[in-house]
DNA sequence: CTTTTGGCGCTTC
DNA sequence: GGAAGCGCCAAAA
């Protein structure tokens, strides 16, 4: 079952581009509600390839709590091969953080 | 830099 | 209907 919120999750989400990532937060900014629930969203994607939610990552440059740590490598992978690299903190490294994507389109939703 | 605290929308029981 | 728990976050200490 596929609630309208979780849709709206994930249309913001098919929004971030290849190369570039976005934050729960920032997402919950977008469709005006709180980041848990957008985690909630994206925990239960059913659209894994479609859907991105590897591009989304926590306020403060960490991954968030999604699957167990060798998982997590797997995801730092993924971003990696997209052009995003990672430190041994499991973050973002400094020089990529300027390539957080803001530019959401509203009126896709709404 | 770290930890605590309070709040948030949504799903599940 | 109510209550508890999340792939969280920002502010304060």
């Amino acid at each position: 079952m596929v609630s309208d919120f979780q849709n709206s999750v994930y249309s913001v989400c098919k929004q971030i581009p290849p190369g570039r990532f976005s934050t729960y937060g920032r997402i919950a900014q977008v469709l005006n509600t709180s980041p848990r629930a957008v985690g909630g969203a994206l925990k239960r994607n059913p659209y894994a390839p479609q859907v991105p939610c590897h591009r989304v990552i926590s306020s403060n440059f960490s991954l968030g709590g999604f699957y167990g740590e060798m998982e997590s490598a797997k995801k730092i992978e993924m971003l990696r091969s997209e052009g995003i690299e990672f430190d041994k903190e499991f973050r973002v490294e400094k020089k990529y953080r300027d390539l957080i994507f803001e530019e959401f389109k509203e009126s896709n939703n709404q």
